[in-house]
DNA sequence: GGCTTGTACTTGCATCTGCAACAAACCCTA
DNA sequence: TAGGGTTTGTTGCAGATGCAAGTACAAGCC
């Protein structure tokens, strides 16, 4: 017998897969052209800015990082490097484990943060949260929500890594200031 | 008085952004990297491809086909290059126009589109529409559908661009055809 | 202690992408 | 038919990004 591929899409599927890819292009071009345009910050580093801010200390591994930004570890270290040299961020090791560098946000990185903060709310909504009644709202989380189920499940995993390495090295330290004092 | 920005987002609405973002990234992520590995394609060059194939005559011009395949002009030109190189791709110029290039597909290019088009439908399957009922299909066009209606009336607008211009070399060539014969 | 294995980041290299400048061709007008 | 303005595609250049290799360090085992 024949092997038979996958069933083409139906109209309705179709409909679902085109709407998904046109709708994620259109509000990300537009996002990333305004925070670009207004605050010269790339989508990237406004979401290390935030994640960085977010984070305890307002401080995280390169590897956390890394997944919470859904960058390799060498675009990372890149970005990193480039908001680094606007002082926007900081590189820390960790006393615990040289290898670690945590990526620190700086007071400067905050207000340009804080700054770039609104720009980006006001493109969501306007290009995304502004086209969607609350029911809509609701149907989206429902159908997509599930869907990013692993990616939340890297990030949780990243968190735990990260509030461990962090516990674990924010002792050494404790441990290692008492010796020196 | 102070000037307000835009309202924080909810929980509902931070919901649906992340789900949006989230969803696309995986989906994408996870078909590009299984295209590749499988075909040897790029998505852009699978869309590319696609549009082609689905084109009268199986040609478009670039323009029309940059505006399809989301493309800027010059990351068109480069990727047609690639392609033509592989054979998959031929240019064609216009009769009527000389400044217009029509990119062709050949018989190599239908042949890899046919053999890469059920692992795409495969992946979209796989990484999305398995996991949507009928009712969350229905309610993510209902959601989504919307947004992309300008870039749906671009692609329309190409379209009637493509058509007339098609037309138009047709009945060039077509009269050409005469006079030389 | 010394060796092996594994981890955390960085760097070399190649690719993709877009903007701006460019060249060629077209169209309209005088 | 010469000139000005427009359209179409291509190229120069710079930036972003990832994979694979490299470096530095840690951890377990002899």
């Amino acid at each position: 017998m024949a092997v038979q591929g996958p069933r083409p899409l139906d109209e309705r599927e179709m409909a679902a897969w085109h709407a998904l890819i046109r709708s994620h292009n259109r509000v990300i071009r537009r996002l990333e052209a305004e925070l670009e345009a207004e605050r010269g910050l790339s989508l990237p580093a406004y979401e290390v800015l935030a994640h960085l801010s977010e984070a305890p200390e307002q401080r995280l591994r390169m590897s956390a990082l890394a997944v919470h930004a859904v960058l390799s570890p060498s675009g990372l270290t890149r970005l990193v490097d480039k908001l680094a040299r606007e002082g926007l961020v900081r590189r820390d090791r960790c006393g615990a484990d040289a290898r670690v560098i945590y990526a620190v946000l700086t007071p400067e990185g905050l207000e340009r943060l804080e700054s770039a903060y609104p720009v980006h709310l006001r493109g969501v909504r306007e290009h995304l949260l502004d086209h969607l009644s609350e029911q809509q709202c609701d149907a989206l989380v429902d159908a997509l929500g599930g869907l990013s189920g692993i990616g939340q499940a890297d990030c949780a995993a990243a968190n735990e890594v990260e509030v461990a390495a962090a516990a674990e090295c924010d002792a050494a330290e404790a441990a290692l200031a008492d010796t020196t004092a």
